[in-house]
DNA sequence: CGCACTATTGAGTGCTGTCAAGAACTGTGG
DNA sequence: CCACAGTTCTTGACAGCACTCAATAGTGCG
């Protein structure tokens, strides 16, 4: 007998593919789209080379996507919480060109490409429109926040930014979980290891926020904005 | 009586929703999908703050795509040619946040949201995800560049990138064209009007390329491929 | 407790942003 | 066809910020 399906219990429900079903056609989308097993830190989700044959929402804990250049050099190309889509960019090639690695114990739900039709059918299809858009926007925010010459301002940023996606999520945005390295996050800000120490120092100093390791307080999120160029209320 | 579907002699039959369709389908598809008017030079697309009921695929012509900062400053977030789709960032909210205008006299297709079902019982869905692969493959390329420090880095990228697209259109490669101006391209690289001027002076006189308003010969792309970072052959 | 890795802090150079002026192009009207 | 005005683009000088190289401090793990 089959089990009932994953997604009525999971904790992303509200903002994946399961948003607005009912129970009967959660127990369908349970039938084409299964999370993975926890995944173990640098465990790779997808790897640059293998065929895309869909996409992923993140269930739990976080992932990053990266490229190798043709000289070696890895660059940081995103960063993705529960709820938020990754991998479409193979289905430009039905090849992946990034690889995807856990940041944490993760799990990740695949979505099949020739799925996409019943997804539709039972009402999801929406929603896959929808985590496809914000995926598309988030690339929009980062785009402007690297078109910004001041390191300072790529930080603040990144934190206003990373802080709407957890009040998206219903977590506190004021706590921000940092679950990549600092060589990750400056790769990913387009700045050197030392320029992102030396701004959080900045940022510590004046009061706007306090880091540990893993996590980022927010004290300030207005001056952080102010700082930062946002495009949004 | 109909018209034979537009579609049938679109110059971008090959790369768009069409790609692939019998003159059956395509009849089936010109029904969902028909090019706007002849838009001139600045004209909108439409404009941050409108309904997104669907997204644009180009036709002909170019466009671009910006936000305004909440202190008034235009940040370009990206250029669209033939056959690419823009405007599924308004799918994550339902509302455009950003705007798209007409580079030079341009026509698109729209894509509404409630034909999709459509697109993919007529064979066109998976030619619609592999454009927002293509979307999404560009973003990640674009951030790659963008994270660049150096700004001839980040020119010499974006016209490797432009050589490619055009390659995938069936243009010349060597002949890229410029329709945006000299402003809108310094403020989608994320650097100011004279720098890019200068980095297009420094290439110029080293002979890699020459330059004119609307458009920039290439005339060694190895070259500018070793100035850039590329992730891929 | 010691080792390897990651993160922070320090000093100097080079590139880009800023401010400013001049040149070239576009479109209009005579 | 040419003159003109407005815009767009190019070039120049200077200052500030980020990158590079280098050393120190902190963390996690065996």
């Amino acid at each position: 007998m089959m089990k009932p399906s994953q997604c009525q219990d999971c904790p992303t429900r509200q903002l994946c593919l399961a948003a607005g079903l009912d129970s009967h056609a959660l127990e369908q989308l349970g039938e084409c789209v299964r999370p993975s097993a926890p995944m173990p830190r640098s465990a790779f989700l997808y790897r640059a080379g293998d065929a895309a044959e869909g996409c992923f929402v993140v269930r739990s804990g976080a992932y990053k996507t990266f490229a190798i250049s043709a000289s070696g050099e890895e660059y940081v190309t995103g960063f993705y919480f529960p709820g938020e889509l990754l991998g479409m960019a193979g289905q430009a090639s039905g090849e992946h060109r990034e690889s995807a690695t856990a940041l944490m114990t993760s799990t990740a739900c695949r979505v099949r490409l020739e799925d996409i039709p019943t997804l539709w059918s039972i009402g999801s299809g929406e929603s896959l429109l929808r985590l496809m858009g914000q995926t598309e926007r988030l690339g929009a925010d980062v785009h402007v926040n690297l078109s910004q010459s001041r390191a300072d301002a790529r930080v603040a940023g990144f934190l206003v930014t990373l802080a709407k996606r957890m009040r998206h999520q219903g977590r506190d945005a004021q706590r921000l979980p940092i679950p990549m390295s600092r060589t990750d996050l400056a790769n990913y800000l387009g700045m050197t290891l030392e320029c992102l120490s030396r701004v959080l120092a900045r940022l510590t100093k004046a009061k706007l926020i306090s880091t540990t390791r893993t996590e980022i307080a927010v004290h300030a999120a207005s001056d952080l904005e102010a700082l930062a160029t946002h495009l949004d209320a």
